[in-house]
DNA sequence: ATTTCCAAAATTGTCGACGATTATTGACAG
DNA sequence: CTGTCAATAATCGTCGACAATTTTGGAAAT
């Protein structure tokens, strides 16, 4: 028999957290790290078997991911990890621009010196990311700066709604053509709406941020699909 | 005997429709007509016995609820209403105006006659139900004349995250003073809303809308609040 | 070789059960 | 009367089991 999978320490002290939290963080990270792609099924009981615990909390756990818009259930088929098309996401965009602009209009009237300085830390990381052209150091910055924007606001539900929109919006896999001038040319967006931050423009900074992520968009359509989606 | 794949209706050949979906539907209708208030614990072993199931798919259909900002759970102590304190629902507001604005933005330029009309008719009965002074009348048309708005847009996940969002902003339960005077006020920017529609001017609608939904937020927070949360 | 059919295997949806944790009751002391 | 504390009851989180449904694999037929 095998022992089951160190899994239940994640707090170890007080009361453990609960099985469905830890298989829905688990699930999760298996999608991002692209171990669970798009289309493909999730298998209830290999997943209980390899955590060593009970289908019970995977369901409960792939309940609030069917929620979230990371899975998608049908009758006696079980769960599939959701495929998103190009419609949805092109809302999904639209969605995060809107959400974006928000987040530069909240922020710019309270920004501090302080924040300012991390993020001006991370503009200068990702410039030298961008002359090396590495795309592995760039977008995991890109993440970041975004993220950190949005933190930066105050606004929980804001953070979480955009977290939201992003996980999902991985789901759409076309990869981009990133090269290094695209890479330049983002972060140039970039140093502009740090620029109206700092300027504590609040109209301009929702402008300039909502124009970033159409520009995205825009990227991510203008190129041409690649052939893999077939599994 | 092979149908054709397209007419896999899941209507009637595959049988039911799985317990958590209803059990999800029934809590929610409860919550809606406060069988089920804010901060109220969510007997499992009880809604098992009145809906004549078990309890599996009433904590699946619960931790889709969490997912949804409906419910929360604490462990060992299990799910409950949630309760939006006032930060959140401000937080929930700014949202909601800023996804508002959008589709606005989006409908605008390609808003119909047909789709026109049926806004007008909504208009004039909440006018009539304003003169009446009736809030049982012009809230329910208030809904839905926000919802269509959203519906025309044809942007799918655009309406179902602003659908979320009212449901949480639902569970903040501060009622606004409504009075005749406030009614017309409300439906006079619904009139300028559309307006803008009608001309379609996309600028113009998104800020009017945007508008619209932050000063229904200063209506809520300028009513003193009431002495009934406790409980 | 392809299609049709059917039994076997795999998987889902749901249920009841059990230890662990939390809430409640009630005796008892101050 | 009030507060403490143990015994009891209620509830949660988790598990394994089972019927219904779907998928698989191969024999039979075209």
């Amino acid at each position: 028999m095998n022992p089951p999978a160190v899994v239940r320490s994640a707090t170890s002290s007080a009361g453990r957290a609960p099985l469905t939290a830890i298989v829905r963080d688990e699930i999760i990270r298996m999608i991002e790290a692209g171990a669970l792609a798009p289309g493909v099924w999730v298998n209830e009981a290999d997943l209980a078997a390899r955590l060593g615990v009970s289908r019970a909390p995977i369901r409960e756990a792939c309940r609030g991911l069917e929620q979230s818009g990371l899975l998608s259930f049908v009758v006696n088929r079980g769960a599939f990890v959701r495929e998103i098309d190009p419609v949805e996401a092109a809302e999904l965009y639209d969605l995060r621009s809107a959400l974006f602009a928000l987040a530069g209009r909240e922020l710019a009237p309270v920004i501090h010196e302080k924040q300012l300085r991390i993020l001006a830390k991370l503009l200068d990381d990702m410039d030298a990311a961008a002359d090396d052209g590495d795309l592995d150091v760039y977008y995991p910055l890109n993440l970041l700066f975004h993220q950190t924007l949005l933190e930066f606001t105050g606004n929980r539900r804001l953070l979480l709604t955009y977290q939201s929109i992003i996980r999902e919006l991985h789901l759409f896999r076309r990869k981009a053509l990133v090269t290094r001038e695209r890479m330049s040319d983002s972060n140039a967006e970039h140093r502009a709406i740090y620029a109206a931050l700092r300027a504590k423009n609040p109209v301009a900074a929702a402008s300039l941020m909502e124009a970033h992520v159409l520009n995205a968009k825009k990227r991510i359509f203008q190129t041409i699909p690649s052939r893999e989606a077939a599994g």
